[in-house]
DNA sequence: AGTAAAATATGATAAAAATCACATTTAAGA
DNA sequence: TCTTAAATGTGATTTTTATCATATTTTACT
């Protein structure tokens, strides 16, 4: 469903979102293995990250990477789009093109209310609502 | 969500099941230019579909791919399966273990319950389905 | 100012997926 | 039985994705 950029993405600033904050600031080191990823290949997710603003980043010693309390309120939809771009989910099933209720492919009516639903809760999801699950012990950050 | 082999699999086998029956077979380039799949790639695709005897070919003049009545019955679910392999389906959105309930990962909760339908239904949608889709018009195969 | 510790930028390599090419086998029809 | 038309088997090439490496920039601390 999603690449492997993109969950390890999604891994990775949950990760932050639990274990940083402004004056918390975490390596790439220290991310990668906790959340098992190769070091270099999230650094490169990272930086994109950062660099939209979806994460925050200092370099230098003491630096690392954080969220701030803004960047809580990130919707899980936005980093899927930053990552995988926004095609990617609304593609249709057998073609290239985009999903189209006025020309209906012929696996469309079997998946198209359920995919909009996993969608809309996607775009309405905040990382701090992740982050609640997780502290509570309702779900996990995987390896 | 499907791979791109997936996708080509599922319009070949539904233009087959469309336009073919035993006694009009066609051949691999009259399937590869209506449904716009590069020809080398769906041959090996339909080999291997044939192999597990989800589509029926004969070689030699006259021959070609074609569905027996019986391989209409055959489920969306299985020619995923054939090309995919079953793990894809059931895998975590976070790891790359299988989607588990009971050690749910952080994204979990907001698509269990959609993807386990959206399965369940290509699970019991057979070719025949599809085609009467097809065929009233209420759908069609994209290219 | 100088040094060291961190992210950043850029690019190289490896692995996987998609695509292409061709020689072999089978079967129909002359 | 010979020729030809089709799928089959095997493998090569290309493209995309994932992974690794390294030099550069920024910043804290001395
Ligand atoms: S048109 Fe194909 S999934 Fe909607
Ligand atoms: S455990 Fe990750 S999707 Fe179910």
């Amino acid at each position: 469903m999603f690449s492997n950029s993109t969950k390890y993405a999604i891994k990775a600033v949950l990760y932050l979102a639990v274990h940083s904050s402004e004056e918390q600031k975490i390596m790439i080191k220290d991310i990668a293995e906790p959340i098992n990823v190769p070091k270099h290949y999230i650094a490169k997710i990272l930086q994109a990250l950062s660099k939209k603003d979806i994460i925050s980043s200092t370099k230098g010693p003491k630096g690392g990477f954080y969220l701030t309390s803004d960047q809580l309120q990130t919707k899980v939809m936005q980093i899927i789009e930053t990552v995988d771009g926004e095609e990617r989910l609304n593609s249709c099933l057998l073609s290239l093109e985009k999903c189209n209720s006025d020309n209906p492919c012929s696996l469309h009516h079997l998946v198209f209310d359920e995919k909009n639903k996993i969608n809309e809760r996607l775009k309405m999801t905040i990382l701090k609502d992740l982050r609640q699950h997780i502290m509570r012990g309702e779900s996990i950050l995987p390896l």
